[in-house]
DNA sequence: CAGGCCCCCC
DNA sequence: TTTAGAGGGGGCCTGA
């Protein structure tokens, strides 16, 4: 079997940096090998993982800046001159030469263009497979650039060129057919998607298959009948076929080629050990040493590390090394079993269903397909209420409810795949394709590969949960809070819906006055919730200000923020803002609750996802009860419509108070801010105290509110601008207010500083229970990347933190519940509340139950408070 | 039907 | 090249 393995080099770099999640690392002669230790220890595992037969590492020539020259030029008018600009690359060039793996370039050609010629070449040479290694991130900017180029037809700085994920998300190693669509790909992007902006894609397909090129279709603009599109070919179309150069992989780059110049040979080990010691790359020299102690014992004289003792992760590491070689959910394996009985009782089981399709795995080897209404009940029911074995699923709260129609209560241990991989990686994907993809290097397909495929990556996904020290997390937090968030979901919420009607008639006629109001002003009819129309009545017709702000894609803008600027300038654009905010209302709750109130039930049930948020936090949908209105007065109307179940419940709702800004000031353990909330002080008035240097009984309803600005910003990651826009006051001011808390409150800088450095040495910020958020970006040249990913690094830990408390106290209350059979229901959760349908009788015990549990649930070194209130209504309880 | 924009919550 | 620029979410509407 020939292999071709092909390395984009640069961005191999560029992903060696990422991997070692941003860590610089410095060695003792104070060189910085991050990205060169990266790229020699993902070479080699590469290397040994797919055991190649040729291998080759593509670089650019001229190095990033290309396109920045690129862009120069042809806004100059000028034929490209690529600048040569190589990088401070050698020791990694060096290391590519000692492991004797040529080195491709090709002056005025990119790394990609050169693997696709060799790719290309590779498949005509009639190689079996042509493996592309290549970072999915940068990889996919680069793809994405240059569709992005091509598409919209405009250049940009390289760093702004990223687009949508999911065209990033294809392409990271790259199997042979993998490769083939990806040369068919930049057909397809060349042939049919024309540069030009205000050209769809749909539009421009008809055009392409009319013309047959981009070329023709300039060459022939004037036979377009469509006045506007005519116009736009006419006048972006160089644009266009300069923009298809560009997003065109060549497959022509004059280079040599020869299967044997491609050919892997044994590494120059002498020459790998005096640079690996220079480096001081000790780790991966004794794993060197130890696999080829194995493989190699007499090159080993060249290595003076001793072998390291054998790994625990052996087994893990081989598992790893055949997955490139066999298809990882191989169908042929799997056996397809008759009947149930076959499968033992006593075995550990994989459930896996989709729509009707039911498949119960035994193992990767046998699985058991049927449909829910056909499945051998009783069997299914042994097997899954065994107490004494393993379940793996994908999604357990899904499959929860389907197996309650069955009547089956899964028993014993359970892996949901779906949640472990979300603590795992909270911010990538939960599909079950995209975990085998990321996990065993390919989507399986149908529900017999689904439930082998659990099977294949329970072991690795379990290994990395262990290691990532996130098991208990998983165990004892987000594992239990399954149940109950179905019981959650399952009680819903009473709402009283003819409040609801009654409201929404009333607020609907407001509205409708301010409509014809707004459009009188406007002297025409037009749809006010319509921005682009709306965009053009205010900043055309109306000219309400000579700058019009636009959007990001320069659209005309009329966001609340800026209408409210404007607010002066016009009186329309008062009575806007309050049509939207009674749209808001009518459309979002009002109008949409009744509609999806269960007939069956009578009641609101909100689904709640486990594995959305970056941070912890749950999400909810259909609705979302999360975000209810309660700043406004009319807003806050609609709480009163969420009623107890009936007379003999009442709502009770419990709140954490300042439950983050406790968590900072006993993170960060500052002594000012633990003893206000120590003397059940009004924190933001301590802080306004602090930071005007006045007693607290002299501060004023602005310096609170200053302060209360100020003390939300410490909790997202402080900025002097967007401090300056929350408080409409100028960029100085809010520095200097800014600054003047850090000097009152220097243990919460410190601590800052600390999540910040702790993030950029790890990789990733954790809260108090370990939970993780990847920031790759906190090294990041980009400054606002980088300054994105260090407010991430300061908040994450304390929503996250905020979010593992209230899961932690959910658990407890729910089985507390459960335990002294109470009739009392728990029914909403809103990040720092819960809500309750309270049996009357039961109201002093929930009381105690709750706030014992969201007291305790994770001790802070400074005193939780919780309020709780009852009432008839959500509103009331508050 | 997706994406842009907007606005509600914590 | 002219916008956004404090964290985390979801929903509605338009326009193709």
């Amino acid at each position: 079997m020939r292999t071709l393995l092909l390395f984009d080099g640069m961005a191999m770099v560029y992903r060696a940096y990422y991997a070692l999640n941003g860590a610089s690392r410095t060695n003792s002669k104070g060189v910085n090998t991050s990205a060169t230790l990266g790229f020699t220890t993902t070479l080699y595992d590469l290397l040994k993982r797919l055991a190649p037969t040729h291998a080759a590492v593509a670089f650019d020539l001229h190095g990033p800046t290309f396109r920045h020259q690129m862009y120069a030029d042809y806004k100059a008018n000028r034929e490209p001159t690529p600048e040569v600009i190589l990088n401070s690359m050698d020791d990694i060039c060096d290391i590519i030469r000692a492991f004797r793996l040529p080195i491709l370039t090709c002056e005025g050609y990119e790394a990609d263009d050169v693997i696709g010629t060799v790719a290309h070449w590779a498949e005509n040479q009639g190689f079996d497979r042509v493996v592309m290694v290549t970072p999915d991130k940068d990889f996919g900017q680069l793809v994405t650039s240059r569709v992005y180029l091509y598409r919209f037809g405009r250049m940009g700085r390289p760093d702004q060129m990223m687009g949508p994920a999911e065209v990033q998300e294809k392409f990271s190693v790259q199997r042979p057919e993998q490769v083939k669509d990806l040369l068919g790909l930049w057909g397809d992007a060349s042939d049919n998607i024309p540069g030009i902006r205000g050209i769809g894609e749909k539009t421009a397909k008809k055009l392409i298959a009319k013309f047959g090129t981009i070329e023709e279709m300039v060459a022939h603009a004037d036979e377009i009948a469509n006045d506007k599109v005519r116009n736009l070919v006419q006048e972006h179309g160089q644009q266009a076929i300069f923009s298809k150069q560009l997003a065109t992989i060549a497959l022509d780059v004059p280079i040599d080629l020869s299967e044997e110049s491609l050919r892997i040979v044994t590494p120059d080990y002498p020459r790998l050990q005096e640079i690996f010691s220079r480096l001081e790359f000790r780790n991966l020299t004794r794993r060197i040493v130890t696999d080829l102690s194995v493989s190699n014992p007499s090159a080993i004289a060249s290595f003076t590390s001793k072998p390291e003792p054998p790994s625990r992760k052996t087994p893990q590491l081989q598992q790893e090394l055949t997955l490139f070689d066999t298809p990882v959910v191989d169908t042929a394996r799997a056996t397809e079993i008759q009947t149930l009985d076959e499968l033992p009782a006593d075995g550990d089981v994989a459930i896996f269903f989709s729509g009707a399709t039911l498949a119960v795995a035994s193992s990767a080897d046998e699985v058991y397909i049927t449909t829910v209404g056909e499945v051998d009940l009783p069997r299914l029911r042994t097997l899954l209420q065994n107490p004494a074995t393993l379940k793996l699923c994908h999604d357990l709260k899904a499959l929860k409810y389907m197996l309650r129609e069955l009547d089956i209560a899964l028993a014993g241990q359970v892996f949901d795949v779906q949640l472990a991989h979300y603590l795992v990686d909270a911010e990538a994907r939960h599909t079950l394709d995209s975990i085998s993809l990321a996990l065993l290097g390919s989507e399986p397909d149908g529900a017999v590969q689904c439930s082998t495929a659990l099977w294949q990556i329970y072991p690795l996904l379990a290994a990395k949960l262990t290691d990532a020290g996130l098991e208990k997390l998983y165990t004892e937090v987000e594992l239990p809070l399954v149940d109950v968030l179905i019981s959650m979901e399952e009680e819903g919420v009473r709402i009283d819906v003819d409040a609801l009607r009654d409201y929404s008639a009333r607020l609907s006629a407001e509205r409708d006055g301010i409509e014809r109001r707004i459009h009188e002003l406007a002297g025409q009819a037009f749809n006010i919730s319509s921005p682009k129309q709306l965009g053009e009545v205010l900043y055309e017709k109306l000219r309400v200000t000579d700058k019009p702000p636009r959007t990001a894609t320069k659209q005309y803008s009329t966001a609340e923020d800026v209408l409210e600027k404007l607010k002066d300038s016009h009186p329309v654009v008062g009575l806007v803002l309050e049509y939207r905010s009674l749209s808001k209302l009518i459309g979002t709750y009002l109008d949409s609750f009744p509609k999806l109130i269960n007939p069956a039930t009578g009641r609101l049930h909100t689904v709640y996802n486990q594995t959305v948020t970056a941070t912890g936090r749950l999400s909810s949908s259909n609705p979302n009860l999360q975000n209810i209105p309660i700043r406004t007065e009319r807003g806050r109307e609609i709480r009163r419509a969420f009623v107890a179940r009936d007379e003999n419940y009442i709502l009770l709702a419990a709140d954490y108070s300042q439950i983050e800004l406790r968590i900072i000031a006993s993170e960060a353990h500052d002594e000012h801010m633990m003893a206000a909330f120590a003397n059940h002080q009004d924190i933001h008035a301590s802080t306004a105290a602090k930071i005007y240097k006045l007693p607290i009984e002299e501060v004023t309803k602005d310096q609170r509110r200053n302060a209360k600005s100020v003390n939300f910003g410490i909790v997202y990651g402080i900025s002097a601008f967007g401090l300056s826009e929350q408080l409409g006051i100028s960029r100085k001011e809010a520095a200097a207010l800014i600054e003047e808390y850090f000097t009152q409150y220097p243990a919460i800088k410190r601590y800052i500083d600390n999540s910040i450095a702790t993030a950029r040495e790890h990789g990733y910020a954790q809260t108090l229970l370990g939970r993780r958020r990847y920031l790759p970006d906190i090294n990041s040249r980009n400054p606002s990347a980088r300054s994105f990913a260090e407010r991430n690094a300061v908040n994450m830990p304390i929503q996250g933190t905020s979010a593992d408390m209230i899961k932690i106290a959910m658990n407890r209350i729910h089985k507390a519940f459960l335990d002294k059979g109470l009739r009392s229901r728990m029914l909403l959760q809103v990040h720092d509340e819960l809500v309750f349908d309270c049996y009357r009788p039961e109201e002093q015990q929930v009381r105690a139950i709750v706030e014992d549990a969201m007291l305790n649930a994770l001790p802070l070194s400074i005193p939780i408070e919780v309020s709780i209130d009852v009432g008839d209504n959500w509103l009331d309880a508050h």
